[in-house]
RNA sequence: GGAGGGAUGGCCGAGUGGACGAAGGCGGUUGUCUUGAAAACAACUGUGGCGCAAGUCACCGGGGGUUCGAAUCCCUCUCCCUCCGCCA
């Protein structure tokens, strides 16, 4: 595809936010900081110790040129045959190597709090992103639909799930515990057909390029996205070795490109792909307990895009309708919802969710996040790319979404189509993948 | 899982302790020549940190060690290749 233009092959790791950037902007930092609601971020901490690593690598550096500039005069010393000054010269030289590594010590130990400090500051919001200390603060910016009416009480999917034989959760609690269950039959099919469908739609008609990646990953791409190390409460990781369970398909897909250089005239990147997301949902016992709305396992559709930084807005907008688009053929009525600061993500600069109406449970399900990361993210998991030819590298930007999040969407499509005879009506532009079936019968 | 062999710049490939940030080739950029192109010839051609700059430091898969000095010696980890075993 020759993407790739080189391999960064050493490197510090994350950095996050631009330090020179932090360090000139202080009082704009702490108001984003403020907004946020971030009160343990470190971000003064982090201020600090870039000073001190910078005094310490100053010195450390004076040193080490002292020590170069020594050791090649002892080379000469000795072809010279003056070994004696060498000699002389070889034993100061001793010295300084020692204050040196006691200074590199100390230097070492700085820059690991230093980056520590950086990896937890969250992404500064963007200047249009509601202020709120919490969700309450959520804006809906728009709604497209109606919700479904009813001459008869609609069911929750829990009880016309099992009804209808689609969902069992008895034999996915008896598998594998709590917040576990298995779809069986039509239910099966149908989220088969809407993961196909997905893809489809957005490798066919929104220039996506399907991926099926890992979905076990190394700590190193948690650590790219965002995921660590704040968050690794809500991760399943392997054991023995450095394996990850994905939350999301955001983590490899984001993670194709990490140390890489883009080609400019290949931005923006778009990936989408299917893979099941493992989360550990540490919520209260008993919280969205029944149904499939909350789950160790589900399966989703996930958009990811690298792109030039003066077209991020842009992008996100489509990206966000991308999403929407499915549930507008799906049929199903929902709401986008601008994320206030105090409840955004610690890596999006800006958020929309997509809630999807479910009339058995009477409520908004939430079935997408699109964010933008700005560079927060190519940061971490340093992913850049050249605007000109054989000028500077910079950060991409990146953004995702969910293009669906999958049981929810069944969720919905069973609430919402459900019918006065039991049956459930399959969406027209599912049929093609349902076999030509219209409907779920008992 | 067992036994071996590897990892050097965009690519190929030299280098086994001292002027090596690294020969040579390929590729790329620019220039000369040419009506134009090719060929030939010449020059340039890695990344990052700190610094206003001059400059300086770091980087030869990662980490650690030996040494006045490490691409080069030692330890360790990771990844890749070959053969055997196992397997979807």
């Amino acid at each position: 595809m020759g993407i790739i233009f080189s391999v960064r092959k050493k490197g510090r790791e994350a950095i996050m936010l631009d330090i020179r950037w932090m360090r000139e902007h202080r009082e704009e930092l702490a108001e984003a900081m403020a907004k946020l609601n971030a009160v343990d971020a470190p971000w003064e901490r982090a201020l600090d110790l870039d000073e001190e690593r910078r005094t310490l690598l100053t010195e450390v550096e004076a040193l080490r040129m002292e020590r170069n500039t020594g050791s090649k005069e002892i080379g000469r010393l000795f072809q010279a045959g003056e070994t004696e000054e060498a000699n002389v010269l070889k034993a100061r030289m001793g010295e300084v190597r020692d204050v040196i590594s006691v200074l590199e010590e100390r230097l070492n130990e700085v820059e690991a709090e230093y980056e520590n400090a950086m990896l937890r500051i969250p992404n500064p919001p963007e200047p249009d992103v509601p202020v709120a200390p919490d969700e309450g603060g959520n804006v809906v910016i728009k709604e497209w639909g109606e919700k479904p009416s009813f001459d008869f009480t609609p069911e929750p999917h829990w009880d016309l799930g099992e009804r209808l034989d689609v969902i069992d959760f008895e034999r996915g609690v008896k598998i594998s515990g709590s917040r576990f269950y298995l779809l069986k039959g039509a239910g099966a099919r149908l989220q088969r057909a809407l993961s196909a469908w997905f893809l489809d739609v957005h490798t066919a008609q929104h220039g996506y390029t399907e991926i099926y990646p890992p979905f076990l990953v190394r700590e190193r791409c948690m650590v790219g996205t965002g995921n660590l190390p704040k968050f690794g409460d809500v991760l399943y990781r392997d054991a023995e070795e450095d394996y990850w369970l994905i939350p999301t398909a955001e983590v490899p897909l984001t993670n194709i490109h990490r140390d890489e250089i883009l080609e400019a005239d290949a931005l923006p990147v778009k990936y989408v792909a299917s893979t099941p997301c493992f989360r550990r949902e540490k919520v209260a016992a008993g919280r969205d307990a029944r149904g499939i709305k909350r789950v160790h396992q589900f399966q989703k559709v996930e958009m990811v895009k690298f792109v030039e930084p003066s077209t991020g807005r842009e992008e996100l907008e489509s990206l966000t309708q991308d999403a929407e688009e499915l549930c507008e053929q799906l049929g199903l009525p929902y709401r986008r919802v601008a994320i206030a600061t105090g409840d955004l993500s610690f890596v999006a600069a800006i958020k929309y969710d997509i809630e999807v109406w479910a009339a058995g449970c009477g409520e908004w399900l939430e079935v997408s996040s699109c964010s933008l990361f700005r560079d927060f993210q190519a940061r971490r998991a340093n992913i850049r790319y050249r605007p000109e030819e054989g000028g500077k590298t910079e950060y991409v930007y990146t953004l995702n979404g969910s293009g669906l999040a999958l049981p929810r969407i069944i969720i919905a499509i069973l609430e919402n189509n459900q019918q006065a005879d039991g049956s459930v009506v399959i969406p027209e532009v599912l049929r093609p993948y349902m076999g030509g079936a219209e409907k779920i019968n008992g």
